[in-house]
This record gives structure tokens, sequence and C-alpha cells, in this order.
DNA sequence: GCCCAGGTATAAA
DNA sequence: TTTATACATGGG
């Protein structure tokens, strides 16, 4: 991988295992916006323009220091998931069809809090929605900078009231993000410690807060704190193991079993008939 | 209008 | 401990 300047932004040369719209209109960032092949996007504070040039990778709007402090890591580009990919598809021929199936999903590294604060929104709700709502929650209670909204902090969201969030629409989630907003701000859930402790404690952790099941828990999880080591449960995924994998349990797909997930989602996705 | 959306809290069996 | 229902809102 050979990072370079260009007039706005980088250029990387040699990234592989890589789709834009696969990783970063998926389901799993609800952010970023697709116009002719470049998706913007704000995270950690920041906008950029990501893109392809041919096989180069292209950012835009950013800096080779922010690039190696946020964008690398964003898109965690030094996992090698090609290698990954390998150990999944070795597991169970399925797995090896949903893998080649969509092999430029990665998961990306977002911030904790967006995370866990999207993912209850995302709760009974339609991803065209929910990025409705995230971005009416930015634009209404995130820090303006220059033409663009940074997710609003805990801190920030934690001295209001749910009724507050009216403006944002997110009906009877407000008050779970209210919980989710004080409990993060006052101490009481620790995100980053979610990233070491036991997987099953990190999940108890997250749920202590109001409206955080085990499924948002896992999302936020494998999403905002990187546990790619575990199979986070949801409809679909039962579904899957049901119809797909009858004879493995979720303790069978080994060290990626979060990322095993992720390309069975989309696969499971692009094919519902394989569900009647 | 009706159904549903990568769920969860709450109240019954 | 399992199974049903409400929940806010808006897209298809």
């Amino acid at each position: 991988m050979e990072v370079n300047k260009i007039k706005n932004g980088v250029k990387i040369s040699g990234v592989s295992d890589l789709d834009l719209a696969q990783t970063l209109d998926c389901g799993q960032s609800f952010r970023w916006v697709e116009e002719n092949g470049k998706f913007s996007g704000v995270a950690y504070g920041k906008k950029v323009e990501i893109y392809y040039e041919n096989d180069d990778l292209c950012i835009d709007n950013t800096t080779s220091e922010d690039f190696e402090a946020v964008w690398r890591e964003y898109l965690d580009l030094d996992l090698d998931y090609g290698k990954i990919r390998a150990e999944v598809s070795a597991l169970h021929p399925v797995l090896k069809e949903a893998c080649a199936y969509a092999p430029g999903i990665r998961i990306l590294r977002q911030e904790p809090w967006e995370a866990l604060c999207t993912f209850i929104i995302s709760q009974n709700n339609n991803i065209k929605r929910i990025k409705g709502i995230v971005g009416r929650l930015c634009e209404s209670f995130g820090e303006r900078i220059e033409d663009y909204y940074t997710f609003p902090s805990a801190e920030k969201l934690a001295s209001l009231e749910a009724e507050d969030l009216a403006p944002i629409r997110a009906g009877f989630r407000n008050k779970y993000i209210i919980d989710a907003a004080q409990k993060v701000a006052g101490g009481e859930v620790n995100l980053e410690k979610c990233r070491t402790l036991e997987y099953e404690q990190a999940r108890a952790e997250l749920m202590k807060i109001k409206g955080v099941g085990v499924k948002v828990a896992d999302c936020t999880l494998l999403f905002g704190l990187h546990r790619i080591e575990a199979f986070p449960v949801d409809v679909w995924m039962r579904r899957a193991l049901e119809k797909l994998f009858p004879d493995m349990t979720e303790n069978d797909f080994g060290d990626y079993a979060g990322i095993a997930q992720q390309y069975i989602f989309h696969y499971s996705r692009m094919h519902p008939e394989l569900f009647e």
C-alpha cells in the first residue's frame, strides 16, 4: 500500500478487498451518501469524499496526517481481508459462495458512541429512514463545521430530554437515545472498556442501557468496537443458520465470525428466495 | 389504507 | 422461560 498526496487529499495504491458500496452502503454506517461513484461522509469530526480512480483509492478533502490518524484505521486498511476471506471460505461451501459474492466488504472502525446511537435508532426501522433520522440528529445537535455537522457527543445529548429530540422524528427511540447518552456521558457505561471485556460482559455493559438488547449490543460491538470475533444475532442470521448452515452452530464460525456474518448478511439479503 | 423495517420492553401464559 | 403486543414513523 502506497500513499501519495494529491491536490486536495491522498491517493492510495495497492488497496485490495475494499468495495465502497459494499462497505459504506451496507447498513453498518448511516452517514455516507453516494453520488456517481463518489461517497461523501463524516466520521471522527471530519468530512471527506472517497472514490476510486482506476485502481487507486482517493480520499479528497484530507491530509496525509489525517489519513494516518483517521481514515487508514476507519477503513480498516491494515487488516488482511483476503486472508480472512480465505479462512472463512474454507469453513463451509456456502460460506465460500457468500464470500465470493461480496468480497469487498470491510468492517469499518466507527466511533463507538456513534455506532451505539445509530444502532439504537436502527431497531424496528429501515435504512432509508435511519439515515434521515441520523442526519437530523447531526444537524440539530452536532457541531457545525463549514458545510457539515459532526455526530453529536454523548455529553451534548445527555443534557437534553427525550422531548427535545422530537424534531429528529425517531419516535419511541428518543428516550433510549437520551438514556444511552446519560449513561455513557456519566460513566455508568464505559464504551472503551467494551473493547477488552469478555464478549458476554461487554454485551451486558451495553445492555444496561434502555432500548439496547442483544442485537443493538452486537452491532455496536462489531461496528463500533471492532469485535470481529463474535457472531452477532439477528433474524437474518437465525434464518441463515437454519437454511444455509443447518450443520453449523454459531461457535463453528471461527475467529472472524463477525466478518463472516457480514458476508452472509449481504448474500442472504440479495437472495431472499433462499429463505422461502 | 396496509404492511413492514438487521428490535426491545412489558405483560401475560 | 417462552410467546404475544405495543411502540413512532414513513417508504413501498
